[in-house]
DNA sequence: CTTTATTATCGTAAATATACGATATAACCG
DNA sequence: CGGTTATATCGTATATTTACGATAATAAAG
């Protein structure tokens, strides 16, 4: 016996772009690692591509790809210190993400 | 010239199974379908696993797979009702992704 | 301009995720 | 028990992710 599906009770503020780009961030911190990436950059500012090289296990190319990801999906910023690349959290994205988890669930 | 990593500056308060729970939920929202089908679960609660099969172009195995995967991370829970399985979001679960969230970063 | 230091990108192999049809399982009805 | 309905699981093909070494790009120093 097939039952209709139920009524729609309510509506969830967001879709588009917008959804597109909190799935991104959901994606991006999904993996053990990049996790661990922005633990370390949150708990040690001022920090270069190199620094996070030397504390994981994992080769220079994986380290720059992973952080390419969680740049990609607006979780840090990166700044340009001569040679170097100096990342942080991004403060704002990170607020928005907060503030929209809050508002459509 | 090397320079070595920056100081701790603080902790985060998240670490083992904890972490690990939280990242299989950004993991499994981190995926199209899977956060379409979990909004269609909130804003149409009473749903069987047949409402989100008619209301996706996905196959029903497809369908049941992703309710696995939310289900383990956690976002959601099915209870059997006849024959069939009504899921429905975890609110605790959610409750404590959205402390977390704030707790720690 | 050449060298050195640092990071990003390319090409590719291995692992994981995603999708499907087919089949198994579970609950209910008669 | 046998049939029906609804869902879960299995086996497997394809797509994506992850990791690496090698190479390219960029900035500063000499």
């Amino acid at each position: 016996m097939l039952s209709g599906i139920p009524e729609q009770c309510c509506t969830l503020d967001i879709s588009g772009s917008e959804q597109q780009s909190l799935i991104a961030m959901f994606r991006a911190l999904g993996n053990p690692i990049r996790f661990e990436i922005l633990k370390f950059l949150i708990t040690h500012p001022g920090c270069i591509t190199g620094n996070i090289v030397d504390h994981f296990p994992i080769a220079q190319a994986t380290v720059s790809q992973h952080l390419k990801v969680l740049r990609d999906a607006g979780w840090i910023e990166g700044e340009t210190r001569g040679p170097a690349t100096c990342y942080c959290l991004d403060k704002e994205k990170f607020a928005w993400f907060k503030r929209k988890i809050g508002e459509i669930f």
